[in-house]
DNA sequence: CTATATGATGGCAGCGACTGACATCAGGTA
DNA sequence: TACCTGATGTCAGTCGCTGCCATCATATAG
């Protein structure tokens, strides 16, 4: 075997979540993470800026698959129709990596950094999804706040379907929650 | 000058924030914070739990307000206009302390780690609300939806407001929002 | 086939955030 | 006066993270 095996990006990245599911965030260090990894500690942060963001390496990705989804919406869509229509494909995505997404769920909500990181992870989706209305042609704060109330629906429903014990379909419970989302805010006033 | 001078915590929060200002976050080193207070690196870690914190000494007491203010509105009203109300009334305190508030928000928009820190705040008072809501009556996943549109709304209109040059009143960007969310979120389907 | 350029990696020193353990001092109390 | 309690200081040590330079594998030029 050569110096250089292939991949080591996501040696790194398979290698710190199961330390993190053995052992918990903070008990595992980069050096161990590395040295699992068969790398150098040095080598880990050339691939990641720090500790936590090994962890959502594939927020990009699913920013831009969020982004492209805004955009080829219905032109007739309403915007939130259009952020609806793209949360539930990207779910539905989700939703076939069900295992990994579980398990990673678990390690984030029991460490307050990590909960802290993917909290910023979906203010910049709410940010690019708004970018995305915009070239729709949606001004402000219309597009702004369609994007914010899309992920806090997301963030709900997210956490209901990682909570409850049978496998319900993630789309569904988002279109659910956008339901209850037009309900509630359709007061009086 | 007795060994003690009064009021640690706040002279840390003073000198923090002055630094901070000065030549930014992370040129500040937590040691140079504790000394221009007069006090020891170590002192300064048994009065907040990072260097972070030092800048959100202020969010417990903010979240206390806001959970009381929606459990004292009208019998009768929404969940949504519960949530309405609150913001606005927390608003119009925060606004009095309208230069420090910028001087504060500037600091954070200017570093990400500070950042982070300010969303998992919004998050936890958006649980707070929401159990304020449960406690008024209100069932989930509605009181969930209301307290995170709501912060959501709140989000938007602070940066509105801190990056208007006039200072409009919080309190009217606030209701105007809402009423924008209503009408964004009331489309087909 | 050899030399060289390029990119990925390793090793090391060092800074700053944060923590545990222990000593010290001010003020109150028996 | 002796003691107790809480806030502070001091020190050593871990870990995340970075800059700097050496090293190695591969590709390409010659």
């Amino acid at each position: 075997m050569g110096r250089w095996e292939p991949d080591a990006r996501g040696r790194l990245e398979r290698a710190a979540l199961e330390l993190f599911v053995e052992r918990g965030y903070e008990q595992a260090t980069v050096t161990e993470i590395a040295r699992r990894a068969g790398l150098a500690q040095r080598t880990f942060f050339r691939h990641f800026a720090d500790k936590r963001e090994v962890l959502f390496a594939g927020a990009r990705t699913q920013q831009e698959y969020l982004v492209s989804a805004v955009a080829r919406a219905p032109e007739a869509a309403t915007p939130i129709d259009a952020v609806d229509a793209a949360l539930e494909a990207a779910a539905a995505e989700l939703q076939e990596r069900g295992e990994y997404a579980r398990q990673r769920q678990a390690v984030i909500a029991a460490n307050q950094e990590l909960h802290e990181r993917e909290l910023i992870k979906l203010a910049a989706l709410a940010a690019a999804i708004a970018g995305a209305l915009r070239r729709r042609g949606v001004t402000d704060p219309a597009a702004s706040l369609a994007a914010e109330a899309g992920i806090a629906v997301y963030k709900i429903s997210f956490e209901r379907w990682v909570s409850e014990p049978g496998p319900p379909d993630l789309p569904g419970l988002i279109r659910e929650s956008f339901g209850e989302l037009r309900e509630v805010t359709a007061g009086t006033a």
